[in-house]
DNA sequence: GGCAGATTTGTTTTT
DNA sequence: CAAATCTGCC
């Protein structure tokens, strides 16, 4: 019991409040994971079966440092936990039960790609503008209605719903829903929505499944409960109806997944739903300096919708937050790399603690170059993930149409990959076919003949023989075996094998490490079903952090929202600039920028002793160069707090409010490839220009150059463009505001310029 | 009908 | 900078 011990008296009663619904409103640092951990060690000292015990989290590393952390206070019996993320968890239970509601217990998890891929195939077919409807779009919108639990019935039924649409130009929206729904089912596929609603229909339709799940989680905890959706929300009340002994923790200042349907509303929902609940309120920070604690709180005091809390520190002061200037996002990696160096030297630190933090995954790129330059071990967390790569979806999809031969957008993958002579016409027939008949595209082509000519038929059939052929080797084989074989057999590894490229080297050597991923599957002893169909079934849950065994010392990188729940000595937070963090998709509602704001709360309170915060005033975007202004988010800070950094190198390109219309633009609007010739990209003269030498110098502007008006600009007028330099207007041509003026400049010669983009200055 | 090269388009965050 | 899509050629 002398865990007990290094608890403070809040801490401390809820871990002991073993029974009955409780609720723990926990600050940032506050000993939310620590509470956690003793309160299911406690569980089990008191004699509750870890087979009871039910604890949901929202990512894979979330889950596996909770069990790390309970298996050191309680030993191996963590095992037996029922911990993992929600679609972990529920996948399981609906790998056991799927039957009872129509699907098939050995069905696909259809990853975000493939729901896509499925989207746009039905947009195809129902012949809708691909603009109007973009897949994203349709995505994000069926995926809100099943968080919302709203079933294709209920949404072609709900009159907000329709007019919504409607309004709108999408009417056609619940007629998607609804076949992307059927398709899904006829595949044997769910989505990752569908482990959540799915479930919800299991434990609705079917009371007998409900209550015995209902009597196996006797205990529940859910961990960052402000960031469960409705779906999640339902299963966690039901499972937890018969005892309510159902403990949740959370704050709503850590808020961050609205994005993916979460609901700050159940946190509120809670104490209605429970009366009785327990309410513990976890205030003091143990994590981080004064300083940090202080800034976090000048951040999140700019929100308007928050719960009333009062986060404090008794810890040292601490440094002030540094903030670092950097002309570009190179040029901020190299800085944050030399003083991460120079700071382990100084202060005697392990490379693991620090970590550097973004908003985006793309930005790891320019940190990951100047640590290596430097010869800086990092580990990137999140990213794109081993599995999401392209080399090994594609076996893997090789591996699901042989357990599922209905799973349409396997086949769709690897019906022609290797080229085997099947194009888009014949796959055009095989679903037009599958459609007509109400087959799957499998069915289809074993009976080849009768819908495709001779030369498709044949190449077809052998594809389906192929498929068919290795699930007898999966049967009969161990996981590893049946891997290879297919591997081989279906022309991939060679294929891979002989791009001689090295990006083709690479990734023949990442199907090896994945049939070496493979063979230790087949070889480990613990577990009983050892196919491959078991190796590959949840395959679409894991990421990166799953697959990362070495525990190296080495700098940790990863965006904002995988790092919550985490804690590091020296934190970086990059990229503090407008259109990124916040980013541009934020700013046209306030809920949205709130958001961002809890995010960067988020950033600012994962660091303990120090805190460095930098922006460049430049960046690469879609591979060309875009000038930034600094976040919203740097003038909300108290700055008392700070330390300013100016960069010893002056700046180039930053002159007020010219660059700010800049950034605006650029970011709006494709760059005119017929200005950008000259300046970023000189590429090897292909089409040469008669009248511009495309290695002219780009044209120093005149002293505080600012673009005039140029609504009345008249043929003969004199002007100066920032990089063409100075030239004469020819014609003018078109309609207001998309008026094109043919200048012809002195240094570069003719150019055609659109005037509502152009910067020109009347001289 | 199918392929390779050219062009164009797209990036928030996670399961 | 990549991936998706389009275009011209066999």
């Amino acid at each position: 019991m002398d865990y007990l011990a290094g608890l403070n008296v809040t801490q401390r009663e809820a871990v002991e409040q073993t029974e009955g619904p409780v609720m723990i409103v926990a600050g940032a640092g506050s000993g939310k994971t620590r509470v956690i951990t003793y309160r299911v060690a406690h569980l089990i000292q008191k004699g509750i079966d870890p087979f009871n015990i039910l604890v949901l989290t929202f990512t894979n590393k979330a889950a596996k440092e909770m069990r790390e952390r309970i298996t050191k206070v309680v030993g191996t019996e963590a095992k037996n936990i029922w911990m993992g993320t929600f679609h972990s968890v529920f996948a399981k239970i609906l790998r056991v039960e799927a039957h009872h509601i129509g699907y098939p217990n050995n069905f696909t998890i259809y990853d975000t790609d493939d729901s896509k891929s499925l989207i746009k195939t039905i947009l195809k077919e129902m012949s809708l503008d691909d603009k109007l409807y973009h897949h994203n779009y349709v995505y994000g919108r069926i995926s809100m209605a099943k968080n919302n639990l709203i079933s294709v019935a209920e949404y072609q039924q709900n009159e907000q719903i329709q007019a919504d649409d409607h309004s709108s130009g999408r009417a056609f929206l619940g007629k998607i829903y609804e076949t992307y729904v059927n398709r899904c089912f006829k595949a044997g596929a769910m989505d990752f929505d569908d482990l959540l609603f799915k479930t919800n229909v299991l434990l609705k339709e079917q009371p007998e499944v409900l209550y015995k799940y209902q009597n196996k989680f006797k205990y529940l905890m859910v961990d960052e409960y402000q960031d469960t959706n409705f779906s999640q929300y339902l299963i966690v009340k039901k499972l937890a109806a018969i005892r309510e002994n159902l403990c949740v923790v959370g704050d709503d200042a850590q808020s961050i997944y609205a994005f993916r349907g979460a609901n700050i509303q159940n946190i509120l929902n809670f104490q209605k739903d429970y009366p009785d609940v327990k309410v513990f309120k976890l205030e003091q920070n143990y994590r981080s300096t004064q300083n940090i604690v202080n800034i976090a709180n000048s951040i999140i005091a700019n929100n308007k919708n928050q719960l009333e809390k009062n986060v404090f520190s008794a810890n040292e002061t601490g440094d002030k937050i540094k903030v670092t200037r950097s002309f570009s996002d190179n040029e901020e990696g190299k800085q944050v790399a030399e003083a991460i160096a120079q700071e382990r030297a100084d202060a005697n630190l392990n490379w693991s603690d620090f970590a550097i933090l973004y908003r985006t995954n793309a930005q790891s790129r320019s940190m990951e170059e100047a640590l290596r330059k430097l010869g800086v071990p990092y580990k990137i967390y999140g990213g794109t993930s081993f599995y999401q790569r392209k080399e090994i979806k594609d076996l893997i999809a090789y591996f699901r149409l042989t357990f599922n031969p209905a799973d349409e957008e396997a086949f769709k993958r690897v019906i022609n990959y290797p080229a085997r002579g099947i194009g888009k016409t014949t796959l055009d027939k095989i679903i037009l076919a599958a459609d007509k008949e109400n087959k799957t595209l499998f069915d289809v082509i074993v009976d080849a003949q009768q819908y495709l000519d001779a030369r498709a038929a044949a190449a077809v059939s052998n594809f389906a023989t192929a498929i068919q052929s290795f699930a007898v080797v999966a049967k009969n084989q161990s996981a590893y075996d049946a891997a290879l074989h297919i591997a081989q057999q279906s022309g991939l590894l060679k294929d891979l094998y002989d791009d001689k490229s090295v990006e083709g080297i690479n990734r023949y050597e990442n199907i090896q490490e994945l049939l070496n991923g493979i063979k230790e599957f087949s070889e480990r002893e613990d577990i009983e079903d050892r196919g491959l169909d078991v190796f590959m079934q949840d395959v679409a849950l894991l990421t990166n952090d799953d697959k990362d065994k070495d525990d190296k010392d080495s700098v940790s990188l990863m965006t904002i929202h995988s790092s919550k729940g985490l804690e590091f000595p020296q934190v970086y937070i990059v990229g503090l600039e407008e259109n990124l963090f916040p980013s541009q998709m934020s700013l046209n509602s306030r809920a949205d920028l709130e958001e961002e704001r809890r995010l960067f709360y988020v950033a600012v309170t994962r660091a303990e002793k120090k805190l460095n915060i930098s922006y460049a005033t430049s960046r690469f975007k879609f591979g060309t160069l875009i000038n930034c202004e600094p976040s919203r988010f740097l003038d909300e800070i108290d700055p008392r707090y700070l330390e300013i950094e100016l960069p010893k190198k002056a700046s180039i390109a930053n002159s007020g409010s010219f660059d700010d219309e800049r950034t605006q633009w650029q970011s709006n609007t494709r760059y005119q490839p017929a200005q950008a010739d000259v300046f970023s990209k000189p590429k090897p003269a292909t089409k040469p220009l008669k009248t511009t030498s495309l290695l002219a110098k780009a044209h120093v502007p005149s002293e505080g150059f600012a673009p005039s008006d140029t609504s009345n600009l008249q043929v003969g007028h004199e002007v100066e463009h920032e990089r063409f330099g100075y030239g004469k207007v020819l014609t003018l041509e078109g309609n207001k505001p998309d008026i094109k003026a043919t200048i012809f400049f002195k240094e570069i010669g003719q150019k055609q310029l659109l005037l509502k983009f152009a910067k020109l200055r009347i001289v």
